[in-house]
DNA sequence: GGCGATAAAATTGGCGCCAATTATGTTGCA
DNA sequence: TGCAACATAATTGGCGCCAATTTTATCGCC
């Protein structure tokens, strides 16, 4: 996060949606420029640039002359978003079914079984990398990249709500058995499961 | 398009986007940044923000060094495009249904006749205005804010498509016959047969 | 001490300059 | 005439300055 040289405006971007996904700045939380220069080691232009990409995208929100912060987004919101994301993810459940290999679902149960070591004895961040992982290899089988990318950005869209900011360890470890499941479901060739535990995933809770 | 006083920038951006779904502008045409302070009014400044977000919403593409012009999509991301508005708007539909007045019923079927006058003799500009404005009106029933501009994003990012660029008079015609049809659905409260509808509307053209 | 007014510091954000790059025009040569 | 090399014009885009605004600190008064 620190020692890249040349940075361009889009990578900035996401390197701070990361961030913001890893919980480095909380729900509320003003973004300084200041310190987002020494902390992405960015020219102040770059900052704001991606800044502003990052409104756009609706991971962050903007108040004028005051700054730029993660958005607590209301519990109407959030219900909006996560119809949209049971709608999309689950509607990518087909596909995915029809093109799973041999190969990917044992890298799939491979990091089925990291999440939930890191859910025992990982940071934060590796939680987070490896729940990133599995499910984009997942998505990727859609075969659809219009469609992948919409899921993320959805997904970056619900980081305000103060109620996954911190995810229990109950929460942690539900995941981490519906991730289990999953794999399981994809083994069976069963779309039907598999989309009823998607749908579940994003409405239960977050990762 | 041209005397309004002070925009925000996203104002701008909108008026640009407008402008490329109105043809001002067509796929893979440059859009020089000092046309477009005179054509809008704005200082040098907001429309490069404006041009950025549009590229952030993936309307328009930027070249380093050249500038940004609509992007001339290829068949591949139309095809993975179309299958995702296909899927969302059609998802859209029960909720559509479920919420439909008869207040909303009638002003939907005057937009409907009015597409179909603007047909015949209208302006292309007239055309979209009300072709959108049809379109708005029913999505805005899903009651769901989040889907309904993920509608229009996805929308406007099939501009680069040089098919539907200049629609065919015939199209035009096509489309306006499906607005009536839409309506009949929903004054019938027929789900399934207004999902069919919107479906078939996304994949032959675009209107 | 509490509290409002005032001053100082910090932060954001609009804008213009100009270097880098690309496009266009011109000249010279085969 | 065709074409390559060069010169000139047009355009983009990085960056820094500073005004506007907000936040924090200080002071004076009750």
């Amino acid at each position: 996060m620190s020692t890249a040289r040349r940075k361009t405006r889009r990578a900035l971007a996401d390197e701070i949606a990361e961030a913001i996904r890893l919980g480095a700045f909380r729900p509320g939380e003003w973004l300084r420029q200041i310190d987002l220069e020494e902390k992405f080691r960015a020219t102040r232009f770059d900052v704001r640039t991606a800044l502003n990409e990052l409104v756009v995208r609706k991971a962050i929100e903007h108040v004028p002359n005051r700054g730029h912060r993660v958005a607590e987004i209301d519990v109407e919101t959030l219900k909006a978003l996560r119809e949209v994301r049971v709608l999309i993810e689950t509607a990518a459940v087909p596909a995915i079914v029809a093109r799973i290999d041999a190969a990917t679902l044992a890298r799939l149960d491979d990091l089925a079984r990291a999440f939930g070591a890191a859910v025992e004895t990982g940071t934060r961040a590796e939680q987070s990398r490896i729940n990133s992982d599995f499910h984009h290899l997942m998505y990727r089988l859609s075969g659809n990249p219009v469609l992948e990318e919409l899921i993320w950005n959805l997904r970056d869209r619900a980081r305000g709500s103060t109620l996954t900011f911190w995810p229990s360890h109950e929460a942690l470890r539900r995941s981490d058995r519906d991730h289990h499941a999953m794999v399981a479901a994809l083994a069976a060739r069963d779309a039907e499961e598999l989309a009823r535990l998607v749908a579940a995933h994003i409405l239960k809770d977050d990762p």
